[in-house]
DNA sequence: TGGCTGCGATAACTTTTAACTATGCTAAAT
DNA sequence: ATTTAGCATAGTTAAAAGTTATCGCAGCCA
């Protein structure tokens, strides 16, 4: 295998350049027979002489302006090396796989998307959205960068940042509209409908409505918030969607939403990502992106 | 200015290939630590973190993974240079590193081999026998030097020269002999035996029979064209093979080969390389020796 | 011709760099 | 809780690259 070093094609550069040993060396920092010999060596290396060395001048043979041709690009890309960290340094570069959960995924990605966009103007975003325990094989297999999730989630593996929290609100039929807000005692009585097996935003609904491990009904569970709302909407029952969802899904549908009274059901929004990422300064300052769109989407309602 | 060394590159790219210092610092064979400190001072001098090392594995990050791909193209000049040297001597010399398809590979290699060894009594020949597709990944990526395969490919980073033409001809059992030859469009109701998924000389033969997409028949695909034909000489089918095997291939089963009427059926086989490759004059010569070889094996059957 | 002079090569020695072995530390796996 | 796997660190040694001093050769000028 070839043993070249970048200091000797830098030097062979110099030499190139300044035809003489003496300046060339002097450019280099370096003395004279310290050039000379990384020369040689580069020439017995390659077992081609890359100069002819006359009394007055040192000149390239043939071969050697061949050969400076290609090191000019090569050290060129070396050097680019450095502009690429340089310009990287501190900053998320590339590629961000993002992973974030059904029930917040359609309501906060457009503000974090755009937001993302105009700070980090050439980040390469991909966006996956799935269940909490598929984001986290994932997230442990390297296959995303960080995933914006319902917490706590206890995984030791990973930091946790909560940022902020937020409360659910009950969607029933416009009829209903003047009726009291039911305690979370009398929901069990109603019929509530519940995202499919998986989704932590069901579990947190059960668990408001002190639901044991009994599930209430069979067969009436929707695949996403939206369909939930539009049966809601269609008179099949009731159901919980977080505040976030509520401009975007209360719009298409006869029925209205209410808060709770205390105590109110809620969940914790924040980002997870390897405690072993190196970019952890970098996602820290990303969350406080996440953060503030989720502020800014609940101040609406 | 950038204090980078050119063996810290490519043990950076030993280890984004093994994923795992133990295994990287055994290919560059040196110790583990030396690779730890040397990718250190890497990341050091880059300002940058190159990879996040979990417990159990190794991974780049995401900057890692940009500054790979320019490293890729540095030690590939790098690399190159060592061939321009080669070349501007005149001679191949050293390592050859060639890549064959299955479908040639035994019927040629023999050939070429021993003529090398004659033109070039000190060159080092490695082989490779594997499918196109891969041969062309391996080509890209500087792990072999040329390779033998079917045209046209169109690959535009590549040279193409073509050799020869070759036809296919039909393998059928003994008991056959005396049969007419079958038209492409009989074949197709005949059972007709064909190598798996991948090689190139399988989808030559389909489309020779004008099957469209369709698959004639499920699970009867052959990994060689010598288990294709004894797998004839037992009864089960007919095949094709391409001229070049007849003398090996059908000596070993009691099959007959019988040439098709026009149009007959055929591949051009022919060489390839790296248009970068500062060996080309001698890649084109080396191509004489193989367009030879392909000459004397078809003119024997 | 003979002594300068400019310049690259060589030699002997020193410093710096990169390697090795041994061992530590942390996080999975059992 | 203990073992195991695997990267990091420390201390030491070997190799590489640099230094100064000096040589030798070709051209130059008197």
């Amino acid at each position: 295998m070839l043993n070249l070093t970048f200091k000797q094609l830098r030097y062979f550069q110099a030499l190139v350049r300044y035809g003489h040993f003496g300046h060339a060396a002097d450019a280099c920092a370096i003395s004279q027979p310290a050039l000379s010999v990384q020369i040689k060596e580069l020439e017995t290396a390659l077992g081609m002489i890359l100069f002819e060395r006359t009394a007055r001048q040192v000149r390239l043979t043939a071969f050697g302006a061949e050969f400076a041709l290609r090191v000019r690009g090569i050290v060129q890309s070396v050097d680019e090396l450095g502009d690429l960290a340089r310009a990287a340094r501190g900053r998320l570069t590339g590629r961000l796989r993002i992973g974030v959960i059904p029930t917040i995924a359609p309501y906060l990605l457009p503000t974090i998307i755009g937001a993302l966009h105009q700070s980090h103007p050439d980040l390469d975003i991909h966006v996956r959205e799935t269940v909490t325990p598929r984001l986290i094989q994932e997230l442990s297999d390297g296959r995303i960068d960080t995933a914006v999730v319902a917490l706590p989630l206890s995984e030791p593996a990973f930091t946790e940042v909560a940022l902020f929290d937020e409360n659910f609100v009950l969607v029933r039929p416009d009829a209903d509209a003047g009726k009291p807000v039911p305690s979370r005692d009398s929901l069990r009585a109603m019929r509530l409908l519940l995202l499919e097996e998986g989704h932590c935003f069901r579990d947190q609904a059960l668990s408001f409505c002190n639901f044991g491990g009994a599930v209430p009904r069979e067969g009436l569970d929707g695949s996403s918030l939206a369909t939930l709302v539009q049966m809601v909407g269609a008179g099949i029952g009731v159901t919980l969607i977080p505040e976030m969802a509520v401009r975007v899904e209360t719009r298409s549908a006869p029925v209205c939403v209410v808060r709770f009274n205390r105590p109110r059901p809620s969940r914790t929004v924040g980002m997870i990502w390897r405690k072993t990422n190196p970019l952890s300064a970098q996602l820290l300052e990303l969350s406080e992106v996440v953060r503030q769109a989720g502020a800014d989407l609940r101040k609406l309602p």
